[in-house]
DNA sequence: GTCTATAGAACGATAGAC
DNA sequence: GTCTATCGTTCTATAGAC
């Protein structure tokens, strides 16, 4: 018994984290279909064999590694909600404050990834136009709900809008929120070296602002708190 | 001299046109790397060396798709940015008209292409997430010269805006119409069944006034026209 | 848990007959 | 222009030694 518990003394669990860590990096930059277990291999420095043990397939590698990025995101949405709920006790939100929750903890999570080698921003935005069934299938689960809880709390804030009116300015602002984060890294870019890309929080803040504006005042009848 | 005019009655030119618009379907559905020779020949009913034969290489013939694509909605977008300032003599453009020409044209080819099996939306969304170099290139040259036309007309209709500002919310635009053609396959599901995706003019008339009012609002001091 | 070795299939590209 | 046949490569996945 004993020499069960002293058993594993140093777990060794670094190989399936280094094989998460290559796999997300590799399928930002080519895809799912452009994602090799070779490469993964030679990224984590792991054998090519290591993968289908720690994981089983190549499929189960990539929703592993999607499911560890987003869901710690999603989360903290959730947990910003609350506060900002607390915090204006029983009044609405403003539209500003509850995009400020959507948006602020992909953006933390994106300055955090940006000294690494992995560009989360390229990772969300491409698990967005891969159209792989389980990707689909995964984020129909993901975002599903987080779709409800804030469809409910911009109903809270426009009480005149028709659930319909939300919905089409919801997805569109999600839209952007999305398509932003896949545009970044060509902002220094389009712009000239004007606009730096490096200042992850100044996109976060702008975007923020845009998405919010474009949610208001395409409302039909806009009526913010 | 007669044998050569006669010659090619039917010129045949059937299978390389075929072969591009398999390329468009298939490319659009999974992606550069997910696209293989072979399928492309079994979509098109061609046989497996006609790509190579008719384009050289896998590499040109997604590039010459992408041309005969993205070239029309783009000299489009110029033209009718031609007649609304032609319209307006010497007066700056409203932001709305400015956005309306960039967006509307291919909002046109999504609705042209909406009953047949590929989706532009989502081929538009494909090549800006696919890093792969040629593409990126590719959209460099593309997308470079038109940039700097709309941020010229932008910087008219807003002329106490710093080129800087004008730039960074330019870039959230197109971003955001990106996003929204990328995401716009998702809206029925997103909307619980509320919101049709096949309104693709609706889409984009809401999707043109989202933009500009993230444009002109999200500015520091905004003076629109 | 990690390795080597390899099976079995699919890939891009080309050569050469018609 | 279109075909068949095939080369050389690379892929996922697995079997089995350590």
């Amino acid at each position: 018994m004993i020499a069960t518990v002293i058993k594993n003394p140093k777990p060794k669990l670094e190989t399936r984290a280094r094989l998460i860590e290559a796999t997300a990096r590799l399928f930002s930059l080519h895809g799912y279909n452009g994602l090799t277990l070779r490469s993964v291999a030679k990224e984590a420095k792991a054998n090519l064999a290591a993968a289908n043990y720690h994981f089983g397939s190549k499929d189960a590698l990539v929703l592993e590694m999607l499911r560890e990025r987003i869901q710690p995101i999603n989360q903290r949405r959730l947990e910003l909600l609350e506060e900002e709920k607390n915090n204006n006790s029983n009044l609405p939100l403003g539209v500003f404050q509850i995009f400020r929750t959507l948006i602020h903890p992909i953006g933390e999570e994106i300055s955090k990834s940006a000294n690494s080698r992995c560009s989360l921003a390229q990772l969300v935005a491409r698990t967005f136009t891969e159209p792989t069934e389980f990707i689909e299938r995964m984020h129909h689960r993901f975002f599903s709900q987080i779709a409800e809880i804030y469809h409910r709390e911009l109903s809270l804030t426009f009480p005149n809008q028709p659930a319909k009116e939300i919905y089409w300015h919801l997805h569109l602002a999600v839209a952007s929120m999305l398509g932003a984060l896949a545009q970044h890294r060509r902002l220094e870019d389009f712009t000239k070296g004007m606009c730096n890309e490096n200042q992850v929080d100044e996109m976060i803040n702008r975007l923020t602002k845009f998405v919010s504006h474009g949610f208001t005042h395409g409302l039909r009848n806009s009526s913010p708190s």
